[in-house]
DNA sequence: TAACCTAAAATGGTATACAACTCTTCTCGT
DNA sequence: ACGAGAAGAGTTGTATACCATTTTAGGTTA
């Protein structure tokens, strides 16, 4: 691993942290200066950065943290409604025993700290989560499927993406655990492919509503509140 | 245009015309000689190369111009099958009247050039189809889209793509433009996917099966005598 | 007060020198 | 003869330097 694979590691990291924010500057002297690198290889993480959609570049002025707005969000979710069923329904005629055995403890570790409930057990859940969909993919054995997902579904989107979530929304995202297993055990693509398509969709809706709305957006508002 | 531009382009020309073939390297201090330039400005092309997916980098060892297999060529289609019709989706309620006779004039350039048949025109229709899909994505106004379909449309597989084409399946193909812009006008989004999902998949079958196939093959390639 | 000018600071592009790594090949010991 | 290990060539990785370009801030002047 080269010194710019650790320093583009490194900004990625922050990025997720919070410790440089969005719309924030990365000044490729100061972080030079702290790992005691040469601008060299933080220029050339940082047009990694950069082609990878995690900074931009204003000229002459410095790479700057990009900053999410609605509409990023929904365009996300719109390709991942796209792409992560495809994975499913590859996996389905691919994934061997295994895997749905891996996949099957960590829908039983999810469940339990789904039981719990505290704060910390959601964030775990996320984590957990996200190795599910990662050996999914996996198991669709399809490299550029992968790439795809990876260059969409960054982690700002889906990290806190469960303190969204209802008690009735997070118990539903177990149950389409269970039945993805279930319909990958059973061979059946176009079944696994739809309920991760509902999966995907549940995220949306939960991440999408219950936050703070504005005013112009009464009328769902309106919709949520009457359940 | 900087120094790096252009060794990029000379650098994606060379691999296109064969000139650094599948699985050669790249070497930055030949190229950088020949040109006359500092290996600085062809690092980076090559970096662009990279996140472009036209070569590979190996640490410590070189650049490595990719080599596309038949699975490659399939996972491509499998992916533009979804995305494709994704794109024409968004652009059935956005589009407005003078894209519309954007496409329609390259539609009917299209036509003509389909009727002069000669290697030539073949080749020029290509460029023009390139355009139309670009007019589409334009239309259909997500960056993200925009950007996963640059990421996997590469030029080895489009570019000389409708060589394999027979006649019937070059007229189809402009009948599907023709339907495409229809469905678009009527602000049909589902016809227009269906549509674009057919035009793709009549590609695939154009690119998989004319070819001459390997020996292991023989199922399919019994099917295709069969016809 | 407003317009303009100037200087500092940052990146952008390139060149060059040196360090580090990989792969190959050759040698040496068994 | 054969395998382990070392040396060497070749190639990439990084540091450093240089100048150009641009932005920003601050100060000056009308």
């Amino acid at each position: 691993m080269t010194a710019a694979d650790r320093v583009y590691a490194i900004i990625k990291q922050r990025i997720l942290d919070g410790q440089y924010p969005a719309d924030s500057y990365v000044r490729e002297a100061t972080i030079g200066h702290e790992l005691e690198l040469s601008r060299t290889p933080i220029r050339e993480a940082l047009r990694r950065l950069v082609s990878d959609g995690w900074v931009e570049v204003i000229p002459h002025h410095g790479a700057r943290v990009v900053s999410w707005t609605q509409r990023d969000v929904e365009e996300v979710f719109e390709l991942r409604v796209l792409l992560e069923p495809q994975v499913v329904r590859r996996a389905a005629s691919r994934i061997d025993a295994t895997q749905l055995d891996s996949l099957g403890e960590l829908a039983c570790h999810m469940e339990q700290l789904c039981e719990r409930g505290d704060d910390q057990a959601i964030d775990e859940i996320a984590g957990l989560n996200n190795r599910f969909h990662a050996e999914l993919i996996t198991a669709a054995d399809s490299p550029r499927l992968q790439r795809l997902l990876e260059a969409i579904v960054q982690v700002p989107v889906s990290r806190r993406s469960f303190h969204h979530y209802s008690d009735e929304e997070l118990h539903g995202s177990m149950r389409h655990h269970r039945e993805i297993i279930r319909a990958l055990a059973a061979g059946d693509g176009e079944w696994a492919a739809s309920v991760m398509r509902a999966h995907i969709l549940a995220a949306r809706a939960a991440q999408l509503h219950p936050p703070a709305r504005q005013a112009h957006e009464s009328q769902q508002q309106q919709r949520r509140s009457a359940r």
